[in-house]
DNA sequence: AGTAGTCTAGTCAAAGTTGAATAGAAGGGT
DNA sequence: ACCCTTCTATTCAACTTTGACTAGACTACT
């Protein structure tokens, strides 16, 4: 599955109750629409099926206050709060080489409590780890990667990628137990959304060289 | 964009004509169906549109000769062939953070001759370095990257990919450098489809632990 | 006071993706 | 002879994603 429900769900539940604008705006003050799939079409879609799933409430508001059309207010339900939850400890966990879904969920971490984020990115090791011995297991055998011809560069792209990942966590986790960041229950957090009329320095293409996705 | 069209093309044309269940074959072969969308759905989709937008020939043939209901085999076009190198080049080129793409892209790239490969391949490293200065430069102004809270460790992922990318991308060309693999124009290539009859050894879950995509 | 531009907010059709369902033929056992 | 499973090959409905489009209201300028 792709990053848009966690997202969704984790932007909307830093407001308490938010209009999709809302929250389109946030995603884009994070960049989340470079490095996933939370554009316009994505999110009011996925603000819909959500509500309709049990997961938020949506509240039917009076015309806009500032130009537009009427605006839908959303706010999680207890059900939106689970699935958030384990949607978070999922992406964390989760080695499905997609990172937009990890992004989100480093974006979030913090509404954790600071041992189990610190747990679960241990598991994420784990998780990346085992994968590489069976991929290792399965597609070199007897015989030595040279079978395989250049489709055995593919295999050293993978494990590659594996082994950036497990050297990320590892220092991210280092990083954590050292103190970084406030985390639930810890005080204060940080809050990345937008104060009312505050503006937004990366509203447009960040990646504007180097990159045509 | 997606893999797909990239790896229906290419295993189209490695054939020379072929139907739909030998490509889906042919990718599961190759593992596609693990690290792409390259699923019976999507597979036959693509073949059609490919087809609707003239990349594709199209021929309806009589009822199977080995079971099953009727099949249409298909043949690339001129135009299917340009798109094919068109896609094929942009993959190596892209650094677009999206595996699948990369991946299909390294399984053809011996249809390209060799000095090609290695130019596409620093233009690789030239765009992951253009990307990476971008994105230090617009995410860490004077202040330093603690002002973002833990929103600074989804730059630090997104540096230690671009990172390990360039290191594979660097290994790669040095390995091509050296001589390894047949390219396009060196005599028999390697070619990662099944003979009539020959089994395929990895047709089930090769990531069958440590996974839950 | 008209009007061009921009900001707010959301909708829509077209395309892509998924997993399950369909259906014919061959093989193998009882 | 019959049934059950497996293999071949594709289709389908439901869902997701995309990018362009719509439309109201404010704002700055002539």
């Amino acid at each position: 599955m792709s990053a848009i429900r966690l997202l969704v769900l984790g932007a909307v539940r830093q407001h308490g109750r938010a209009h999709g604008y809302q929250i389109r705006n946030d995603l884009e003050f994070w960049g989340a629409h470079e490095w996933s799939n939370a554009k316009p079409g994505s999110i009011y879609h996925a603000l819909k099926q959500l509500a309709k799933q049990g997961e938020l409430l949506a509240h039917e508001v009076a015309p806009s206050t500032a130009g537009g059309p009427p605006r839908t207010e959303y706010e999680l339900t207890e059900a939106g709060t689970a699935e958030y939850f384990r949607l978070l400890r999922e992406s964390l966990v989760a080695y499905d080489q997609k990172a937009d879904v990890l992004t989100a969920g480093v974006g979030f971490i913090v509404d954790l409590p600071r041992a189990e984020a610190v747990e679960l990115l241990k598991e994420r090791v784990r998780a990346i780890e085992g994968w590489r011995a069976s991929v290792t297991e399965h597609y070199v055998p007897e015989d030595g990667p040279e079978q395989l011809g250049h489709i055995g560069e593919i295999m050293n792209l993978w494990i590659s990628q594996a082994d950036s990942g497990v050297e990320w966590t590892r220092g991210f986790i280092a990083r954590i137990e050292a103190g970084a960041h406030v985390f639930s229950g810890e005080g204060d957090p940080f809050v990345g959304v937008l104060a009312d009329g505050e503006e937004n320095p990366y509203a447009t293409d960040v990646r504007a060289e180097g990159d045509d996705d």
